[in-house]
DNA sequence: ACCTGAACACCGTTCAAGT
DNA sequence: ACCTGAACACCGTTCAAGT
């Protein structure tokens, strides 16, 4: 329906890496992991497949690239949190800010899953961690301390614990407490202690198991237990 | 160079579900999960590709069985830990059990990235953490603390933490370490750390960070601060 | 019952060629 | 400098056919 003086569907914007990774983001967010391929992301903005290779050197840099723009989110939003009063406000700084890039992550569920598969460190996360180690030194930590403690954060100090499973929607999940419920013999603790408890909340949910309140248990458990060494340091 | 009367290359034992996952199990152990093909898997074994499908529906069950396979291996060398003498021992009995998953997990240093990416849960793992849920329960946790427990471990529980980016073997580490030192303006803390502490130990590792000394220190903080919710409850 | 050959739809990527 | 078409090597998987 164009006029014939622009002959084709609009050459539009040129590509560039930014726009690339920007478009994979969005196919990540909207599709899945799974559904991000060179050859739909080349759809996804307008070229073909092989143009690609032009602005990206191949698809690990693709993942290394989507995975510092997340990143880089969580560093923007991070930032605008003002630093603690005093030293021993050190626990309620990093909670708020681990927290923080929780949320980030919830909008980008796929993100913890391809930042697992990374081999190298994105700058922004490095960052982001350097933010943590500061905050924790001047909070009264030595390095040597706060190395450790980011290794007991683990993937909890960027606002995500791992899943042992991760049923995904519905069917899964009833199938698996039909499963449970079946064996309730060979498995008498789990099966009494789901009785009891019950897995709600299914916003703030970045997987099966890691609901916000859990997050916030395990987190608050570490953060005490640092803080605790601290006191007697 | 067989004889006449022995045809081709030897009939073999006959394909089974069981002979399909260890050869699963062997492949992975050698090259690593990106080995593990379909038709790999087959040659591996002596056959086509598509005889596996005789046995197993599809990749994804491959991959649910490997798990298994592991977790069964867990299970049997924490099987044979004996059962704590009071329940004021469940810390050492369940952090007993876990560092020997640790080392079984260290043999197979695939199944963690495989574990994760599993939307069913495996029996054999389910069998492992009611086993640990027994342990707490007679070390005097309601089930909903032991519930909250299970979530403060994830994947601890199975022995091993999250890697955040996991550089490969040489090359990459000094490129990361010639990267940082040239950006030490920018990440003043970070590199303030790394230049205080090392990373030895590169045996007992199951990635970068993941060592040993690193694990227990993560594990005791959280063993620790559970304990300590016991005392006061 | 168990295995296979040929074929399909889809990958990531190379390379020589177009503008 | 930027983009592309054709082609390659490799996936997982289906389906009809062999023994």
């Amino acid at each position: 329906m164009a006029t014939r003086s622009q002959p084709r569907t609009e050459p539009r914007i040129p590509l560039s890496r930014e726009r690339v990774l920007y478009a994979a983001v969005d196919l990540a967010d909207k599709g899945g992991i799974e559904s991000l391929t060179m050859r739909r992301l080349a759809e996804e903005v307008g070229a073909e497949a092989m143009s690609l290779y032009y602005h990206v050197a191949n698809k690990q840099e693709v993942l290394d690239g989507i995975v510092d723009v997340i990143a880089q989110e969580i560093n923007d939003v991070v930032d605008k949190i003002d630093a603690p009063a005093t030293g021993a406000d050190w626990k309620m700084a990093v909670r708020r800010r681990i927290l923080a890039a929780r949320e980030v992550l919830l909008r980008h569920p796929w993100a913890p899953g391809v930042l697992e598969t990374r081999t190298k460190a994105s700058l922004a996360i490095v960052r982001y961690l350097d933010g943590l180690i500061g905050l924790m030194r001047s909070g009264g930590f030595s390095y040597d301390v706060a190395h450790h403690a980011l290794h007991a954060l683990g993937s909890r100090a960027l606002g995500f614990t791992q899943e042992l499973f991760n049923p995904g929607a519905g069917s899964a999940d009833e199938e698996a407490n039909a499963m449970l419920a079946s064996m309730a013999d060979r498995l008498p603790h789990l099966v009494a202690m789901l009785s009891e408890i019950a897995h709600d909340d299914p916003d703030s949910t970045l997987g099966w198991c890691d609901d916000q309140r859990e997050f916030e248990f395990g987190l608050d458990l570490i953060l005490d237990g640092l803080d605790r060494m601290r006191e007697t340091a």
